[in-house]
DNA sequence: GGGGTGACGCGTC
DNA sequence: CGACGCGCCACCC
C-alpha cells in the first residue's frame, strides 16, 4: 500500500488549505525527511490525481512556481493561485504570509 | 539487474 | 557573494 513516501506526499498535498501554499521541503519534512524534496517534486510530476492534488499550491522554498510546470502548461499555476486569493509577486508568493503551517493549521483546528 | 535522472534543499568551497 | 555537490526516493532506459 503506502510502502513508499509517494503515497504519503499525495496525502499531505491534499491537506493544503485553499489560499495557502506549501514548499517542497515542507512537504518533504512532513513526509519524513526534508531531503525527500526531490521525491516530492517527482510525486507532483506524476500527479496521478490533479483534481485532488493541488500541485499548483506547491512551490519551491523561494515561493516561485516551477517553470517546468507541465500541469496544464505554462504559468497556469499562477492563475490558479491568484484565483484562490494568493497574491503572486513576480511569479513568487509571500511565504511569510501564504506558507502553509500545518502546525498552525492544526492549532486552529 | 544496473545506472542515470529529476517539478528540491542545504552545506561547503 | 557566487558556484558546485551531496542526499534522499522513485521512475525510466
Amino acid at each position: 500500500m503506502d510502502n513508499g513516501v509517494f503515497n504519503l506526499i499525495y496525502d499531505i498535498v491534499k491537506q493544503i488549505p485553499k489560499g495557502k501554499v506549501a514548499t517542497y521541503g515542507q512537504i518533504a519534512a512532513l513526509a519524513g525527511n526534508r531531503r525527500l524534496a526531490r521525491v516530492v517534486g517527482y510525486a507532483l510530476h506524476a500527479n496521478p490525481d490533479p483534481e485532488h492534488i493541488p500541485c499548483h499550491r506547491v512551490v519551491n522554498r523561494l515561493g516561485q512556481v516551477s517553470e517546468a510546470f507541465a500541469f496544464g502548461g505554462g504559468n497556469r499555476q499562477i492563475e490558479l493561485l491568484e484565483a484562490e486569493g494568493v497574491i503572486l509577486t513576480d511569479g513568487a508568493v509571500d511565504l511569510n504570509k501564504y506558507r502553509w503551517n500545518r502546525v498552525t493549521t492544526d492549532f486552529f483546528l
